[in-house]
DNA sequence: TCTGGGGTCCTAGGACCC
DNA sequence: TCTGGGGTCCTAGGACCC
């Protein structure tokens, strides 16, 4: 059993964030089933309890529910980012609040180091959850452990359980309370265990978080190297992963898509990734990052039987670190002609920049370089465009159910 | 007909060097 | 004819997360 001086983590994570965005915006879908969709409304990405209970999977693809859906009136949402984006900052500032140390996990999630606090923990994140729901509309549960594993695990439980009012603290089970839990969660659903190393382990009889709790350390390791030793570690509470305070820096920037239409001709491919492009220097430019590696790839659609799945991509390294899309749009264009190949059905296509650094050139008088000149910075920027974007739009992704696709339209292709 | 996007870390294997 | 071994660095691919 673990000491009463050991850290203490809280896991505070939004329910169905992306539908309770959508609920802030229209509360008359309060208690209606509701999805939202991933770009291109290509599969559902976030459901509300009423969809769930319908039996909608996460990660389903649309056109294999869109029939039970119309039949049990589902409200469909196209996803809409920068509202959520909106609304995640929201939350997380009234989170950070709450203890003196934060990280922002992900849009929908926040760490919490409570280690030493001197309150009723329980009592705290009630006024946290309650306080996120009155001033944000967003419903929160707060799993609190010795751990993050601990933690995500006691989110779990919180949110499947409403007798604990969404915060549940596993640490103060005692140790058969605590293995009968474990023994009725997948292994699958410990938090850094995902499906191809549940299936290693449910090859040697492991199934649930108690076989794996019960397991040797050995054996752990064996099968899932230093990772799985220390979800291991984690689960008999001693901290292997730390809190992160400041977010480590970048390490790139990927911009991708899965086109409307599939494209075939260099014009129509090149168009679109142009467009990837400037959205991944924009997002370099507002980091004030510079980029020495530049990726770019298309690939038809694996799912289709009967034609091939191919993948094409070429990487190129730079001499000097580059943030200008004067230089990038060019160079996506020259590594496109290099790998593109005519007569296939392309679905997706994309860029990566590597290696970031940060930006010396705004510094630096001598280095050819200069981000005011960008077309992104100037006025009215963001209606230019280069002679390789102007065509048909065809590869523009589809969102037939955002509620305002005129004003989000262009913002949420270019920004962010 | 129709299957997202953006990240990180780890590992195995090849290239290279002495 | 006989052709080592250990270290580092880099990269591609796999696995995970949301």
């Amino acid at each position: 059993m673990p000491k009463s001086n050991q850290q203490k983590f809280a896991l505070v994570d939004c329910n169905n964030f992306y539908a309770s965005c959508e609920r802030v915006f229209d509360p008359k879908l309060e208690r209606e089933p509701i999805v939202v969709l991933s770009n291109n409304d290509g599969c559902v990405i976030a459901r509300s309890n009423e969809a769930k209970a319908l039996g909608i999977k996460m990660g389903v693809p649309y056109y294999q529910v869109k029939d039970l859906m119309i039949d049990k009136s589902v409200v469909i949402k196209s996803s809409n980012y920068p509202l959520y984006g909106d609304m995640s900052s929201r939350v997380m500032s009234i989170v950070g609040e709450y203890a003196p140390v934060q990280e922002v996990y992900s849009i929908d999630e926040s760490f919490l180091d409570l280690s030493g606090l001197m309150v009723n923990l329980n009592t705290h994140m009630q006024a946290l959850k309650n306080q996120v729901k009155s001033w944000t509309g967003v419903p929160v549960c707060i799993g609190i452990g010795h751990t993050k594993v601990r933690a995500k695990l006691a989110n779990r439980i919180a949110k499947i359980y409403p007798r604990f009012n969404g915060v549940f603290d596993i640490d103060v089970l005692p140790d058969n309370r605590f293995e009968k839990l474990l023994a009725s969660v997948d292994v699958g659903d410990i938090w850094g265990v995902g499906s191809k190393s549940a299936l290693k382990l449910n090859r040697v009889g492991i199934t649930t978080a108690l076989n794996f709790y019960k397991a040797d350390i050995g054996i752990i390791e064996t099968l899932l190297g230093v990772n799985g030793k220390r979800i291991y570690r984690e689960l008999y509470g001693h901290s292997c992963l730390a809190i992160e305070e400041v977010a480590p820096a970048r390490r790139q920037i990927v911009s991708s898509r899965s086109f409307g239409t599939d494209l075939s001709t260099f014009d129509e491919i090149n168009q679109a990734l142009t467009a990837l492009t400037r959205k991944a220097v924009n997002k370099l430019n507002k980091q004030s990052l510079a980029t020495t590696s530049m990726s770019v790839f298309i690939c038809t659609n694996p799912f289709k039987k009967n034609v091939p799945c191919i993948n094409l991509s070429k990487t190129i390294g730079m001499s000097a670190p580059i943030s200008n899309e004067k230089l990038l749009i060019p160079l996506c264009a020259k590594l496109l002609k290099q790998i593109y190949e005519p007569g296939y059905r392309f679905y997706k296509g994309g860029v990566t920049l590597g290696n970031l650094t940060l930006d010396k050139s705004q510094q630096d008088l001598f280095v050819v370089n200069d981000k005011s000149t960008q077309l992104s910075d100037q006025p009215y920027g963001h209606l230019l465009r280069y002679a390789s974007e102007l065509g048909n739009d065809r590869w523009l992704p589809r969102a037939e159910f955002q509620s305002n696709r005129f004003t989000t339209h262009w913002n949420e292709l270019l920004s962010v």
